[in-house]
DNA sequence: GTTGAAACCGGTTGTCT
DNA sequence: AGACAACCGGTTTCAAC
């Protein structure tokens, strides 16, 4: 079932802060807590709230540089595209990979400490896989926005 | 002052799960809790760990649609750039946007419904900027890897 | 860092409207 | 479907080791 404006509400709030309690979001939508706790409840049963995750920051970890890249396989052969992507699924640098329309067929994003850690990713890990063809990198100077949650209201 | 390898485990769990209880924390790192709960309050109190989110599956709230993008400013100036980066800082449709090296300016992660709602949005909001002279769209066409948790281990 | 205890608070459930 | 109240479990703080 589609959630409706006060589920997204929710999920608005959530999407924001998973720690607010059911008392403050009850606040938020003027509402008692036990809509709010069967709605939630809901909503994580229906797999429209996948999980709930802590986000790091990536610079005082010394994970400083982030890295878009395109890649072009060799030969566009199922297995190709197998074999790659299990590969990369495994590499955890490795935080997003989708198969994209256009003159390259991956677009992935990297993070790693440093230039000199995106080069050993980038010789021995990326261009190591058999099936990869070209490889083109972007290296972020500046990121202007990150943001995990979806507009749902 | 940096996490030891305690805190890195204590780091990787909450990564994947934010809902964990210090209890099931302090049994997979075999801890007792009052040190678990110490070490992820630091965590949170120096900013390693920024905050705790829920994530949203986006198909099942009709936002299909992924589309990474190129953007070439028309002027490199300051002023553009300003201007580019405060109208993308409001556009819920952007989840990424970020300065890049190479052939053009910048890299944007968009989320929208549909290729018709991605038109909307590049004719009505993205072009329509002043200071964007070119953008390249490549549509995502297979999503295989998507994570917020980057490798602390 | 460990154990144990106590206070507190939010999640959870049942009942009533 | 929403409000109210009681219960339970985890968090939080403290003491002592």
């Amino acid at each position: 079932m589609q959630p409706d404006l006060t589920d997204r509400k929710i999920l608005e709030l959530l999407q924001q802060n998973a720690q607010m309690t059911i008392k403050e979001i009850a606040a938020h939508i003027n509402l008692s807590v036990t809509p709010v706790h069967e709605r939630i409840r809901k909503l994580e049963k229906e797999g429209i709230i996948d999980k709930y995750v802590g986000l790091l920051n990536r610079r005082k970890l010394g994970k400083a540089l982030i890295v878009y890249c395109n890649v072009t396989l060799d030969k566009q052969r199922k297995e190709s595209f197998e074999d790659f992507n299990e590969a990369i699924v495994k590499m955890n640098e490795v935080l997003e990979c989708s198969i994209v329309s256009g003159n390259f067929d991956y677009m992935l994003k990297i993070v790693v400490e440093d230039a000199e850690a995106y080069n050993q990713f980038y010789q021995h890990k990326l261009s190591a896989l058999k099936s990869v063809l070209h490889i083109s990198s972007y290296f972020v100077i500046s990121e202007i926005k990150y943001t995990t949650a979806i507009s749902v209201v």
